[in-house]
DNA sequence: TGAACGATTTAACAAATGTTCATATATTTG
DNA sequence: CAAATATATGAACATTTGTTAAATCGTTCA
């Protein structure tokens, strides 16, 4: 890891994914659907523990996907949503192992 | 990693702790405390290339500080910061690897 | 068809947080 | 003590967050 070498833009990028994925919601979010692959909106409503209202989630999974951490299929009635970069949880498995 | 049983205090840490890196200066304050042990404020501002002004490095330093991310030490006229928690340049090491 | 319902998104706004620029507070030195 | 340098603080400005209400979209069924 050059220190000197990493361009500003990376690390504008860098920081951009960790502003999105820096809330507990939207953390508790990605638990979740790493381990379901993919859910809908009132679903994880009822699952998270955070009581978070449908319109709420429906504002942070928005964030996400327009950050193309998430994406989503309309089925129906509801709209179904997945994890489209895998790496993100890599992020989880590093902060639980490293106590951060 | 078993998702459930994570409690929202441990998210919500986890959230604080990725909120305060999120920030491109901030990580590139990181990166080069990564290498020098400490490093005073005048000097990060002329070794980074964000063009950031003493006043506003200091904000940043404050903050990281204030989460434990980072200590100071005052000497003289100078107030030397490092890095407190080396985890989280674990994080780096594991955005890099993953391309985030 | 279209009225009623359920699921999700959008809009509008107040409250909380974060960022930035200007100013203030040390600390050393002449 | 005054000047110069290093850092911290304050206050304006911008962004994010959370709430409530209303709008949209798709289904069902009379």
């Amino acid at each position: 890891m050059k220190v000197a070498e990493l361009p500003d833009i990376v690390l504008e990028d860098m920081a951009q994914t960790l502003k999105v994925i820096a809330h507990p919601v939207r953390l508790e979010i990605l638990l979740h659907l790493a381990d379901s692959t993919k859910i809908d909106v009132t679903t994880l409503c009822d699952k998270l523990s955070c009581g978070c209202e449908a319109s709420m989630m429906s504002h942070h999974l928005t964030k996400m996907k327009a950050h193309g951490i998430l994406t989503s299929v309309k089925e129906g009635k509801q709209v179904y949503y997945q994890v489209a970069r895998k790496e993100v949880l890599n992020l989880f498995q590093c902060m639980l192992n490293t106590n951060l």
